[in-house]
DNA sequence: TTTTTTTAATTAACACCGTTAATTATATTT
DNA sequence: AAATATAATTAACGGTGTTAATTAAAAAAA
């Protein structure tokens, strides 16, 4: 193999152990508590090292970002063999739910935190292929629904948006700790999780009414 | 006036320039950027002396976190004459929206950031009394759109629960910036804030079909 | 009024943080 | 073996929240 491959992939490997590293320290005590110099000290190099494989602390925030995107990418592939429109929407509203609630530290990297996102702002090419294309995916989901009789006379695109930002709105308040007071009202579910399963249902059943 | 009270007066006016200093800051360049040494040059204290008047960081952010929700209420107020339980709950979510795009850093402390309830949690009497307030509202506005025929079969808990996760999930997605990305989807709209009333209008469609 | 005591504010310090510039060690090429 | 290129390091800057020890100011007691 040639010099500059060899080179490369030698780069790719450092490149691979500090994101690697990151990743483990991120999903042990969050990345609010995960710094540059621990994740370092966790590979035993010079915390200056790591600015010569990535910009930034952004940038390593974005590249795990990715990754969640990839974790939520192969959670989403069962869905494509729901031929149902609406039982996919629904199947997917579960999946999110179930994703946010068991990698909490990865949803709030992909869908809370603002660093990432700045990053991918800030590049030259400023796209989100990531979360266009996983939102391309609800988008065909719920024209699947219009062509199944559901949502007559509303914009599919406004309607994905919604289902989106509903899912994500009980995502969010859950995580950020908002819920556990307001629940004083839904005294009835026994588990925590629950709360969040039992509302999606009832806008499931909501959806349902529209046909 | 007794010693007592002049001492606990001027207590109080310091605590409350400190705070003021805070929200100045804050509302210029963001909690992030509001730190307790800027805080404190800002009114030629040391900074050791914001310790005096208030436990950590996150006791400011709580104490502004409050600040944001009398603001909202507020907001709210004129809602009280609405007499529509439906027509309530369609102002209520515009009300929110609209608190949400013009007060941003407020929006962030009350409902995104995790300090401030974080600082709740610690709390002896760890009750959330803002938070259940509002939430209360909109539980008994959800109420009154069941007696007028809306909602049928649906638990009244869940619904509003429902109702606040979407408007605050598309409050909190383009805050975080998310929306820009997807809205390539949306080229129709002119105005970005126009997105999400867009969305919400197709929201409350929704809700008007299930009467 | 002077001394003691309480209270308020300060300086110094700890242990971190992200990041950049200058320097040293390690390979690779000549 | 010497010169060059590259990789990693140390030193340093300017910040952060926070605590302990110390000084300045005000009130109470003598």
């Amino acid at each position: 193999m040639g010099r500059k491959e060899k080179d490369s992939k030698q780069i790719e490997s450092v490149r691979l152990r500090i994101l690697e590293a990151a990743k483990d320290l991120f999903l042990k005590h969050g990345f609010e508590a995960t710094s540059i110099r621990k994740i370092a000290a966790e590979i035993n190099l010079s915390p200056t090292t790591i600015y010569l494989y990535y910009k930034d602390k952004g940038d390593i925030a974005y590249t795990l970002h990715k990754e969640g995107f990839k974790l939520l990418g192969q959670q989403f592939v069962v869905l494509q063999h729901v031929s149902s429109g609406f039982e996919r929407l629904k199947a997917m509203g579960k999946v999110y739910l179930n994703f946010a609630m068991q990698n909490t530290d990865f949803y709030q990297l992909m869908f809370i935190m603002k660093e990432p996102m700045d990053f991918i702002a800030e590049k030259a090419t400023c796209e989100w292929e990531e979360g266009e294309l996983a939102f391309g995916a609800l988008q065909q989901t719920v024209l699947d629904c219009k062509s199944e009789g559901y949502f007559k006379g509303l914009n599919e695109n406004n309607v994905a948006l919604n289902v989106w930002a509903l899912v994500h709105g009980l995502c969010s308040l859950k995580l950020q700790g908002h819920l556990d007071h307001v629940a004083g009202a839904h005294l009835h579910v026994a588990q925590d999780s629950d709360l969040l399963e039992e509302a999606f249902e009832t806008f499931v059943m909501m959806l349902d009414k529209m046909k």
